[in-house]
DNA sequence: TTCCAGGGATATA
DNA sequence: TATATCCATGGA
């Protein structure tokens, strides 16, 4: 059991920010599954406490990176400075990379419920009984899984997308790309199919931790389309160079400010 | 009935 | 490089 004394780590908004398609309200606080583990977390006050494997977890939450600094460095955007106060309790989460892959490939052009569904079959199909749930898939769980196994569990025209990919990651289209710079990582997470720009970013943040990406999704976009900004890719390069290594958490913020 | 959802692939010019 | 069309599916 883990008990973290801080506002700047919240249950809800963390788990309610579109990182995590796997959780479920229980209790005070949310169920959520994570690879192979589980846990059960919530918040009363400025008080957070974890049920699960503590080192998993410590890792999971960032809870060694000082997000008061975090929020204070966002905040002193000023378009961002109400929306990185009551955000303060995001934390981006340390996802498996694979998990992450697969997850957000399934989100494109998707609604959160709809992936959310999606990925519980997944899990329930093709991954290790935990006994009361199931672990994400490893790709060689699905290593003879055919695109028509995705369709029928409600995946539509992205069946191909994950079927190509889950070949591709077992040939190692992974390896190496901790290592890579962002730059380089996103053009390797391009590569796969289903991968383009904004499932890459989020891959990138939810993933691999990289903070210097702006995933630019319908509700970013609408929240920053002006006349000068009228494409997703201009939003994005204003965004980068405008925050820097910080633009990753100022994007949950605004994203958890329209939508959680 | 149409529109929308944490978009991407492909064809075309 | 930029635009148009298609892609399943379920909820609003």
């Amino acid at each position: 059991m883990i008990t973290f004394n801080s506002e700047y780590f919240d249950a809800a908004a963390t788990v309610a920010c579109g990182q995590l398609f796997r959780y479920h309200a229980e209790g005070e606080g949310y169920r959520i599954y994570a690879g192979k583990n589980t846990a059960l977390v919530a918040t009363a006050g400025a008080v957070t406490t974890v049920e699960g494997d503590d080192d998993f977890f410590r890792i999971y939450f960032d809870l060694d990176t000082d997000y008061k600094e975090i929020a204070a460095r966002c905040a002193a955007f000023p378009e961002v400075g109400e929306v990185a106060v009551r955000g303060r309790g995001i934390r981006i989460l340390r996802q498996d990379l694979f998990e992450t892959l697969i997850s957000f490939i399934l989100s494109a052009n998707n609604n959160i419920p709809r992936i959310q569904g999606i990925i519980e079959r997944l899990c329930a199909q093709y991954g290790d009984d935990m006994g009361g749930y199931h672990a994400f898939p490893r790709p060689e769980q699905l290593k003879d899984v055919r695109a028509e196994r995705y369709r029928a569990l409600g995946a539509g025209f992205r069946d191909a997308y994950v079927a190509e990919t889950v070949r591709a990651v077992l040939e190692g289209g992974l390896e190496g790309i901790e290592a890579a710079d962002t730059a380089e990582a996103g053009r390797r997470l391009c590569a796969f199919k289903g991968v383009g720009r904004k499932v890459a970013d989020c891959i990138l943040l939810f993933g691999l931790g990289r903070t210097d990406v702006y995933p630019v999704d319908t509700w970013i976009f609408k929240a920053h389309r002006t006349a000068a900004l009228d494409t997703p890719e201009k939003v994005r390069a204003y965004c980068l160079e405008r925050y820097g290594a910080w633009s990753g958490y100022v994007q949950q913020y605004i994203y958890y400010d329209k939508r959680g």
